[in-house]
RNA sequence: GGAGGGGUACUCAAGCGGUCAACGAGGGCAGACUGUAAAUCUGCUGGCUAAGCCUUCGCAGGUUCGAAUCCUGCCCCCUCCA
């Protein structure tokens, strides 16, 4: 792909926004060799779908041959963000920090190309500043243009606390920007004034101004929040193939579009093809199979989608048991033991007042039959399947 | 530094001496219906050796037969003044 205009347009798919984009255009045309930088944050080193949204912009400046950047942010990651109330962030040993990044490597890997990416820490130039020049790195913004950003706005507004750290937050990543000497910055819609500071320092260290692209934040499998690991909406890409095939299939109809917009490699024309197909009476269902195929096939290896659909449609269309469920064997001394504390004990329930729940509610099977007698006991021997609900299941013997 | 307001379960938010394991809403889980979709209806949503008991309403004490509710001290947040 040499002509430019097609490397533009490659690139610029699925952005919200880019700044400039005739800067842009200019620095591909140009031939050289970019640098692309995306930061991360150093604390939750799994990765889901909304991650790699970023991570498939990234590889795609990779296979136009530039370098990413794939900096981890120590540094920030221990000045900590509290936004979240009182949870102020515990600083990371630098053990942590280097078995966080070998599980990203780990994890990264399986979108971006290793060749051509270089995993960097903000430490490295942030703790050769003193305070004199941190400091002086503050003055070069003012509180007025901090409160512009968004989210300090409102908090100020509402009356909800800001910590001065806070604004050196945005500030220390766009140091980074500096450092790196890069050419543009990628990130999540919500990083966009963190990623015009770097636009705004560089001119002042004597670098032309990065090129920033902002991308979409996925939602999560509610469809309304971010995907995120803490609000248990996401999909890991570590997780099984069937996993994240089930995960997939349970998205509402509307947001296996918004899915398929932001994850899928396939182009424009094929998903109007797709839409079109479902306004003509195909079972979106199906339709949701191929964007569940399509990401198995990419964490799990060619081959391995098709497999994943398989076993859901036997196991939830067909209702049939899972082949590879999860063993566990509870040893009871020769007690046998009740029901009750069993799905707990085989970590199907929480508790087992949750357990008792559950029978009442008719949740349990044993074997697929229902089970509600809370005062069944299994004695030593036993051996089946539990169930609670649809999804949590496994093969359990008493010993 | 001074004055006032506030901290309740996953979140928001009632309660202001017993009837409070704590109204209500959201979220979540489960059941029905389905395409493990949405919408809708129903139930549940602290723990336990379970018709009983134990722990929970910022933290620590105290008053009381009895406290989330009253008192004292402490911590934290917000507003106004300096």
């Amino acid at each position: 792909m040499t002509n430019v205009n097609d490397q533009i347009e490659l690139l610029q798919r699925g952005c919200e926004e880019i700044i400039q984009l005739e800067d842009l255009r200019e620095r591909i045309a140009s031939g050289k060799q970019l640098r692309v930088k995306t930061g991360f944050d150093p604390t939750a080193p799994d990765l889901h779908l909304g991650h790699t949204v970023l991570l498939n912009k990234m590889r795609q400046f990779q296979d136009l041959g530039h370098t990413v950047i794939f900096l981890i942010g120590d540094f920030t990651g221990m000045i900590g963000d509290p936004s979240g109330k009182n949870a102020t962030r515990k600083a990371l040993t630098a053990e942590q920090v280097q078995a966080n990044a070998e599980t990203y490597k780990a994890q990264v890997f399986k979108v971006l190309d290793p060749e051509r990416t270089e995993i960097r820490f903000n430490t490295e130039w942030m703790n050769q500043l003193n305070a004199v020049e941190f400091a002086s790195l503050a003055s070069r913004y003012t509180v007025a243009r901090m409160l512009e950003r968004n989210d300090f706005e409102q908090r100020f507004k509402n009356n909800q606390p800001i910590a001065i750290h806070e604004f050196l937050y945005p500030i220390a990543q766009g140091y980074d920007s500096v450092a790196l000497k890069a050419d543009v910055e990628l990130g999540g819609t919500d990083q966009k004034f963190n990623l015009l500071m770097g636009r705004h320092l560089q001119p002042q260290f004597g670098q032309k101004a990065q090129v920033i692209m902002t991308l979409p934040l996925l939602e999560g499998l509610d469809g309304v929040q971010k995907m995120s690991k803490s609000l248990g909406n996401y999909i890991g890409i570590d997780e099984s193939a069937d996993s994240i095939f089930g995960k997939l299939m349970s998205i509402s109809d509307e947001l296996m579009w918004r899915y398929f917009e932001l994850l899928s490699a396939r182009s424009n024309v094929e998903l109007e093809q797709l839409k079109q197909q479902v306004t003509d009476g195909a079972n979106p269902r199906d339709i949701k199979f191929l964007l569940g195929e399509e990401m198995v096939d990419r964490f799990h290896g060619a081959g391995t989608g098709t497999k994943a659909r398989e076993a859901f449609i036997a196991r939830f269309a067909q209702g049939e048991l899972p082949d590879d469920l999860d063993e566990v064997t509870l040893d009871t001394n020769g007690q046998g033991i009740g029901i009750a504390a069993a799905l707990t004990g085989a970590g199907l329930t929480s508790s087992n007042s949750e357990a008792f729940r559950m029978l009442k509610q008719g949740a349990v099977k044993l074997d697929g039959q229902k089970v509600s007698d809370r005062a069944l006991n299994l004695p030593v021997g036993f051996e089946g399947v539990m169930q609670v609900g649809k999804r949590r299941i496994c093969r359990a013997s008493i010993k």
